[in-house]
DNA sequence: AGGCATTGATTAAACGATTAATCAGAACCT
DNA sequence: AGGTTCTGATTAATCGTTTAATCAATGCCT
C-alpha cells in the first residue's frame, strides 16, 4: 500500500544536487540567500524532475492552507454558476483554492456546511447568506456579499441603484402603472431593488407589489400569478425583481395572449443565462459579479496574509493582543458595485390597449 | 504574527490528562488498543477543549487530503447547480471536501484547471467535461461524467433511454412530424437524447435535426429559430435537447402567437430550474443527479481508499508493480442511470390548425 | 512456578516544507 | 595582520498527525 504520494520532494532535488533542502526551499521561494547560478539549476531540475509542493507539508508548516470556503446556503439559486465562476477566478489569481459548502437551502444546515469549511482548516470563505439569515461566528475571516444595507456586508452589488435604473428605464418610456414582483419580503436584496424602484418613479406613477410566496401559499407552487388581471386593471409594466420570476411573468402574459412588449413591458434582474435567449429578450439589470468578486477576495486574503486593515499606528504601536485572524468579518473599501442596464427587447413604451384584450391582441 | 491555529491540538489533549499523544490519536480514531473507560474520558476532553483535528496534519502523514476535484469547464451550464450540489452531498457524505476548478469554457485552459487541482493535492477529481474533448492523464484518480457512450465514462444519466421516453410520450400524443432541437453535433450527449428520440419513434414519424449553432453562425446569438415557419411545415413538437432550448422554442413559438400546447409541444430535458414555473410548464426529461453523483463519489473514493476493483487473484499473488493511484480513470459497476419522464403542461396531442395561423389561434 | 499470550499504554520515527540560527569562507577596511 | 562585514550555504527545529515498534503488567495454562 504506497501511500505516499508519487512525485518528488524537496530532498529529492537537494539529493540530485548535492545541496541542502533549505537551499532548495529558498531557491524555489526566492526568500534566503541563493546564489543566482544555482537558484537557476535548482529551478531546472526541479522542473525537470516535475516538482509540484506539497500543500500538505507547507500548510502545516505555515498555518495556511491556501483554501477559501465558499458558501451558499441557497445553492440551486441560478446565480450560483455567476457566483462561482466569478469567485474561483478571483481566489485562483489570488493564488487560492475554493472549497464549495452547501447548505441545501436548511438554515440549520448552514451552520454545518460552514463548520465542515472550518474542519478543512479554510483561511477564509465567502458567504452568499440566505435571505434573512445573520452570519455567526465561524472561526475564520469572513467576507459577505449580501446587499449594501445589510450590517456585516462586505461587498456586494448595489441593487438599490438597480432598482433605480430600471425604474428610470420604465419611467422614460412613459409607463405610468408598475407592477413589482418579488418572492419575500425578508429577502434584503429584494427590499432594496424595489425600494430603488420605487424611490426613483415619479408621484404620478403608481406601483403594487405581488409577493409569489404569499400567492403560492394559496395556490401552490408554480401557479399563475393572475397577470393578466393586472393588465385589466392597467398595468403597462412588471418589473420582476429577478431574471425567474421576469421570466415567469412574461410566459404567463404571453400564454394569456399578451403581447410583450407591444403591450407591457417586462424586465428583470441579474441577467441570468435565459434572459438573452427568450423571445422577447429580457431587459435586466446585470451585477458585475467579477469586480464583486474580486473586492471580496481582495479583502479577504488581505486580512488573512495581513491581518488587514487594522488601526495601523505610528511605530511603536504595541501588539499586545492583537486578535488573531479568528472569525473576522472582513470589510472592504468599496463596498457596492453599480449594476448596468440591459435593454433588450423585453421593454418598450406601453400599448394603446388597456382594456379588452380579447382578440387581435397579437401583432405577430 | 501568530500563524499557528487558535485550536488545540493532540498534545494540548495529551497534556491536559497525562497520556501520551498516540493514546489520544488511538482513543479518538478507534484504532489501537485503548480501555473504554480512557476512550471516553480523551473524548470527552477533546469535545470540551473544541478540538478540531488538523486536516494538514493528517494529510501529511497520510499521503491524502481528504478532498476532491470538480471540473466543470462549462461551469455557465444551467446544469451546474445541480451537478454541485449532488456532488458535493454525496462528497460530504464520504468524508470528502470538493474543490472547484473552472476553465470558463476554454478547451485549454481544462488542463491548466485539472493541475490546479493536482497542485492542491486532491485525492481524485470528477470531471464533466466539455463537449468533444477528451481527459487527458490527470496524475490521480479520475471519475468522468459524461453519457454512456463515452469511452472513458464512469457513469452518467442515461440519455438514450431519455431520448426514448420523450420520444414515446410525444408518439403516445399522436405526434407525426418533430423538430428535434440541438446546438451543436460535436456533443455526446445531445447525440445519445437525439439519437434515442429517433430510435423509439416509429416509422411514419418524420424528424428533422435543427442545430441552433449553425443557425447562430449565419444570425447572431439570440436569433430567431425560424420555428414559426416549421409550424407552418407541418411540425407539431419540438424536442429540443435542453430545458434552455426548449424554454427558447417555447417563448418565440408564444411571441408568434402559436399556441403551446394547444397547437404544438414542446418538450425539453433536465428540469432545469425555471422548467415548472414557466407558463405552460415544460414537459421534460429528469436526471436523477443524487443517485449519478452517489456512484461517482463511491467508485472514486473506492480506488482512492481500496486501490478499486482491481483484479482481486488468489492469495500469495504479488503486488510487484502495483500501480499507484496516479490516473486511474474509474469504472463503476452501474454506469447509466435512467432519467425520469416529467410530464407537465408543455405537450399534448397535436392541434387541428396546421396551415393558416393568422388569427384566432389563441384560445386564452 | 515459569513461560506465553494479551492488554493498555508509551516511544519514536516519519510525512514535506519553512525558517531562525549558525557557520565557513571571502572580501574589505584600517 | 587582525578584526569586521557580507555572502552563500547548512543545520536543526518545528508544524500536528499517524503508526510501527516497544514495553510493562497482568492473566492464563500446563
Amino acid at each position: 500500500m504506497a501511500t505516499t504520494r508519487p512525485g518528488p520532494n524537496l530532498s529529492r532535488i537537494a539529493a540530485s544536487l548535492g545541496v541542502s533542502v533549505a537551499t532548495v526551499s529558498n531557491a524555489l521561494s526566492g526568500k534566503g540567500r541563493v546564489s543566482a547560478e544555482l537558484v537557476e539549476r535548482i529551478r531546472a531540475t526541479a522542473a525537470a524532475l516535475g516538482y509540484v509542493p506539497s500543500q500538505a507539508g507547507r500548510a502545516l508548516r505555515t498555518g495556511r492552507s491556501g483554501v477559501l470556503g465558499l458558501v451558499l446556503p441557497d445553492i440551486s439559486n441560478p446565480l450560483f454558476p455567476q457566483i462561482a465562476q466569478a469567485i474561483e477566478y478571483s481566489a485562483s489569481v489570488a493564488g487560492y483554492g475554493v472549497l464549495i459548502a452547501d447548505s441545501r437551502a436548511d438554515v440549520g444546515m448552514q451552520t454545518e456546511a460552514i463548520n465542515r469549511l472550518v474542519e478543512r482548516g479554510v483561511d477564509g470563505m465567502v458567504i452568499v447568506p440566505r435571505r434573512g439569515t445573520r452570519i455567526s461566528d465561524a472561526g475564520c475571516p469572513v467576507a459577505v456579499i449580501d446587499t449594501p444595507s445589510t450590517p456585516g456586508n462586505t461587498v456586494s452589488a448595489d441593487h438599490w441603484q438597480g432598482g433605480r435604473e430600471i425604474a428610470l428605464h420604465l419611467g422614460s418610456l412613459g409607463h405610468e402603472k408598475i407592477l413589482l414582483i418579488g418572492v419575500s419580503p425578508s429577502s434584503n436584496v429584494q427590499n432594496d431593488r424595489i425600494g430603488g424602484i420605487k424611490s426613483a418613479l415619479g408621484a404620478k406613477v403608481k406601483t403594487e407589489i405581488l409577493w409569489i410566496e404569499k400567492i403560492e401559499e394559496r395556490d401552490g407552487p408554480g401557479c399563475l400569478l393572475g397577470l393578466a388581471d393586472k393588465v385589466r386593471q392597467g398595468f403597462t409594466a412588471f418589473a420582476a425583481v429577478s431574471d425567474l420570476h421576469a421570466l415567469r411573468a412574461l410566459t404567463e402574459l404571453q400564454k394569456a395572449g399578451i403581447n410583450v412588449p407591444d403591450t407591457v413591458s417586462v424586465t428583470g434582474f441579474d441577467d441570468l443565462i435565459w434572459s438573452s435567449v427568450v423571445t422577447p429578450a429580457l431587459t435586466t439589470m446585470r451585477m458585475d459579479m467579477a469586480a464583486i468578486a474580486d473586492i471580496a477576495i481582495t479583502a479577504l486574503v488581505d486580512v488573512i496574509e495581513n491581518g488587514g486593515p487594522i488601526e495601523r499606528g505610528g511605530p511603536g504601536e504595541t501588539f499586545a493582543d492583537e486578535p488573531p485572524p479568528g472569525s473576522r468579518l472582513v470589510t472592504a473599501e468599496k463596498s457596492r458595485v453599480p449594476m448596468q442596464l440591459i435593454v433588450r427587447q423585453s421593454s418598450g413604451p406601453p400599448g394603446p390597449a388597456k382594456t379588452n384584450l380579447s382578440d387581435g391582441e397579437l401583432s405577430t
